[in-house]
DNA sequence: AATTAGCACTCCATTAGGCAGAGTGCTAGT
DNA sequence: ACTAGCACTCTGCCTAATGGAGTGCTAATT
């Protein structure tokens, strides 16, 4: 595991690596002579035939029949682009694009959206953009509206601009403007706070002697409790430009892309996979079976988890067939990530 | 135009009847001797042929090719919805079901959703559910929240439990509380009205004398007609299962999965498409071209218009391949929106 | 006059065979 | 250690042949 080079020497490397660019860059399965063509080390084909052979034994490349050129296992992928890859630098005309539509908007979401669609428009593949996290999200301001039934509306903004909302069943019926009095005396004591920080308060404040409050007080910090009790833990993500996948042959089998499709409604299998890329920091890639799900055995993501104020908020990244152009695609995923991060906006400041 | 049945028989009625129901249920063209046992009435195979090239030259079957059936054109589909179709009563299982899942929830959107799902599910094929319109949008609640630069958060409740907000810029710098005294009194003014009306009373009160009114009422109203003034037409829809198009050997060619799902992220044709069942009250179908859209060439679609308290509000239907089962999906369609319409909250009366 | 039987014809789908091209593995030679 | 050569294998493509399904037309039947 930890040598991923056993006993290849430098030549076998170099046609593996030359192998797999051909590979991805024509997608048809390379023969011994049109390598030796292509390599810089003067090779006969007979010879690299032989090399050829090594590799297939060590499951680096494979052979769709009998006599067709090689192809790149998922291992193969994997050691090309741990150890062999030269990533080309983002193109001018990309880079200037990328900085052009993610610079600061006032709306977030907007630019998530933007993300998506930049990440899919340049790759033509699939762009993905988790909503970020926010673990410091700071509630602003918070409402309550009476609905029938003791059912109650509760509105919330956190950050910048964030509204939520939120249904609640109240013990006892509360008029409108008991309901607004709570509302003031909560945005009076928690207000400016983090969501964790208020949640943590309300216990504490429900715990503690409950003496030197009044019965008002104490149905506003109920209600609160209620308000805030589940994460909100909308895992979600913006998704563009699927029906690029719909182009590759190689996910080509009717059944094959339903399937995919469907795990992009399904959406859990995927936000799953992306968790695992917010633990990483920087470009991480899966290959292949490589991500776990049946599903993506034909597919690669690529992804790259991005920051606000130097903290992991959220990932994003591409997904296509393993057969895609590594070398320029993992530069982009990862500039693409910085920008998103930098264009954000930074909601702990919240400049008294 | 007027008379759909030009010079036809009841025979060769019967016939296209026939036909159209035996190629619905096998996919496959339907020749003379297929036909001949098919139909009750007993003809030779040579004399449907006849019949057949008569329906051919106007227009209502025609032929894959010389040795192939025949299959019904558009023209066919329409004669035999329009005429010839006997609407089977909906299975008691799927009534039972779509009556468990559309039984009255509180959140109307979560209604929606499930309307789609189920539209889809029992079908096979995509579900599609537009927003409900409401003209009587009921203004519940307005607040405002400052941000910076002068820019204003504004949250308004309408109806039940719809939040809205949106960020609207002032003339000038408000602080919070005089933000929210301007909240207060635009809630005490226009409260209960419905949003036309309330547009109208801003417009009325900003044109009339403004000395009655002080500086602090007139920012106020200012800033509701900022507030209100797109009528936030977020036109939109909930699709599901278009996923089960894929399955479908009619729409194959990759080229052409990917223009119609294109369209489903495009939105805006099928808006249009949608908004035309609007008018017209009960099930509406577009067989194939009738659509007006290309991409939809080999697609029907089966809609009707949903209605809360006599008022159209929204558009409910299925898409699939000209060939589906309309004697089946033509009275679903029906019934879903039935039960949609009904389920859905009643805005308009919200009792004081 | 309407229907039917019969026949020649057309077209598709499948099968089989043949052939060229590409690529391999192996062996023997450099 | 590398390479040239050769036999072999598999694909893709073309062609031809065959059977089946269905038609259109004509002539016969009712």
């Amino acid at each position: 595991m930890a040598n991923n080079t056993p006993d290849l020497n430098d030549r076998s490397l170099q046609l593996l690596k030359t192998l797999v660019e051909r590979y991805i860059s024509d997608g048809q399965p390379v023969g011994s002579r049109l390598l030796s063509k292509d390599s810089t080390l003067n090779l006969s084909p007979a010879t690299i035939r032989n090399v050829m052979a090594d590799l297939e034994d060590l499951g680096l490349v494979h052979s769709p029949h009998t006599s067709a050129g090689r192809i790149p296992t998922s291992s193969g992928y994997r050691l090309f682009v741990d150890s062999l890859l030269t990533v080309k630098p983002l193109d001018n005309k990309e880079l200037s694009r990328l900085h052009q539509n993610l610079s600061t908007k006032d709306n977030d979401n907007q630019m998530i959206g933007v993300a998506s669609r930049l990440l899919a428009e340049i790759t033509q593949m699939a762009g993905i953009v988790t909503i970020p996290k926010r673990e410091l999200t700071c509630l602003r301001h918070i409402e309550f509206l009476p609905l029938s039934h003791q059912r109650v509306l509760v509105i919330f903004v956190t950050n910048e601009q964030e509204v939520h909302n939120k249904v609640i069943y109240c013990e006892k019926n509360l008029s409108a403007s008991e309901l607004q009095q709570a509302g003031a005396y909560l945005n009076s004591i928690y207000c400016g706070q983090s969501l964790d920080a208020v949640r943590c308060a309300v216990l504490k404040d429900l715990q503690e002697d409950q003496v030197r409050m009044n019965q008002a007080m104490l149905d506003a910090i109920k209600m609160a409790q209620l308000a805030f009790e589940s994460n909100d833990n909308k895992d979600d993500y913006v998704l563009t430009g699927e029906t690029n996948l719909m182009g590759f042959s190689e996910l080509s089998s009717r059944n094959h892309l339903k399937q995919i499709f469907d795990a992009f409604t399904q959406k859990q299998d995927i936000i799953h996979l992306l968790d695992q890329s917010m633990k990483a920091d920087g470009v991480q890639i899966f290959i292949g079976e490589e991500s776990g799900y049946q599903v993506f055995e034909q597919c690669s993501l690529v992804t790259s988890s991005y920051s606000v104020n130097n903290e992991v908020v959220g990932v994003l990244g591409v997904i296509g067939p393993t057969r895609m152009a590594y070398e320029k695609i993992i530069p982009f995923v990862d500039v693409t990530a910085k920008l998103l991060g930098a264009a954000l906006n930074p909601k702990t400041t919240t400049p008294s």
